[in-house]
DNA sequence: TCTGGGGTCCTATAGCCT
DNA sequence: TCTGAGGCTATAGGACCC
């Protein structure tokens, strides 16, 4: 049997600012967008004292504004953010080097094949961030990542919580199946509909039932994951599949020259990051989102794989024209996908 | 009223080829 | 020659993750 432990970083954005401006330890500090609540943008991070207004990630900033006028309001400084992270994985890579990254403050550990008993494991890693790094982190083991997952979603801050294969099914079968990694918004309201709230109600409907109602593909995981079932492994390395830039207009606008002017600005972005990670590519998406919030791609692709910012440009634009604007725009993106690594 | 940015994966559909 | 059935690829949209 597998040990698998997931370590999740607490309130990661904001407490690297609190680590470096120690006024801020203990007041509401909210990191998002470029730090100013009037503006468009969306909360990123928001410090435990924060949430007790309310305030939690993806909610627009002037809407946090409104629930807490005296938070502080910090743009994300994810360079710094980088660098930290990096002192954690540092840490990580130390125990063993089966990691899998979760974006910038999250990680999965195969601590399967270590010689100590987990706990101990986790809390020497608990330890050496907090004296080495300063920051908690929040902890949970399990047979598999599904539930080593929701393990340290259940304790936090500063948390451990360890679930035993024979365990799984008291500790995930209350929790609502938004708890399962995969189910948002959308299936949470689909499942209601029917009936089930929890991963417990989820794991009485039938296979077929699943499979009939949300594909093979999504059925299977669900039918699975209600179960505690997770045979995935640790995606240790990966290459890209795509790169991108958007942006969101601080006002919805229908002017030609501001939209093209930001296309070619994005366009240069995504090319330089191209070349520096050297890739090139085929496939130029772009992406309008309209102020209704209506959003629509168009995609070329090139007939050979190409890394020219004349070449892309060209794609990108020939696609907007494809698609035109008959509503004020409030977005817009472009993304270059169908890499192949430049050989050198 | 609000609803970021950078990604991944899945599904449906349409066109083309055998 | 006509009519499909499949397979493959490109495209568009959508749900979800941090």
């Amino acid at each position: 049997m597998r040990r698998i432990l997931h370590i999740d970083m607490d309130a990661f954005f904001a407490a690297v600012e609190q680590m470096r401006h120690p006024e801020l330890v203990g007041k509401p500090v909210i990191i998002g967008g470029a730090g100013d609540p009037t503006m468009r943008g969306v909360v990123s991070t928001a410090s435990y004292e924060a949430r007790k207004y309310g305030i939690h990630s993806a909610m627009p900033l002037q809407r946090a504004y409104r629930l807490c006028p005296e938070a502080i309001f910090l743009p994300v400084d994810y360079d710094e953010y980088m660098r930290v992270s990096e002192k954690i994985k540092d840490i990580l890579r130390s125990f063993t080097p089966l990691i899998e990254n979760v974006g910038i403050d999250e990680a999965f550990l195969d601590i399967t094949d270590i010689d100590m008993e987990p706990e101990k494991i986790a809390n020497k890693i608990k330890e050496r961030i907090k004296k080495e790094v300063g920051l908690t982190c929040s902890i949970g083991i399990g047979p598999n990542k599904l539930i080593a997952k929701i393990a340290s979603d259940m304790k936090k801050p500063d948390g451990l919580t360890i679930i035993s294969e024979e365990d799984i099914k008291v500790a995930i079968w209350p929790l609502s199946v938004r708890k399962l990694w995969g189910v948002g918004p959308k299936t949470e309201k689909r499942l209601k509909g029917m009936g089930i709230h929890t991963i417990g109600d989820l794991a009485t409907v039938p296979l077929e039932s699943l499979i009939e109602e949300f594909g093979k593909s999504y059925g299977n995981y669900l039918y699975e994951s209600s179960r505690g079932v997770d045979e995935s492994p640790l995606i240790t390395y990966w290459e890209p599949k795509s790169i991108s830039r958007e942006t969101t207009f601080q006002r919805d606008t229908d002017k030609w020259t501001v939209i093209a002017k930001n296309l070619a600005e994005l366009t240069k972005d995504v090319v330089e990051t191209m070349k520096e990670s050297g890739y090139k590519g085929k496939t130029v998406t772009i992406k309008i989102r309209f102020k209704d919030f209506e959003t629509h791609t168009r995609a070329k692709t090139l007939d050979d794989f190409s890394d020219s910012l004349e070449t892309i440009r060209k794609a990108a634009f020939e696609a907007l024209r494809r698609l035109g604007l008959k509503k004020k725009v409030r977005l817009i993106g472009v993304r270059v996908s169908n890499l192949a690594k430049v050989e050198h």
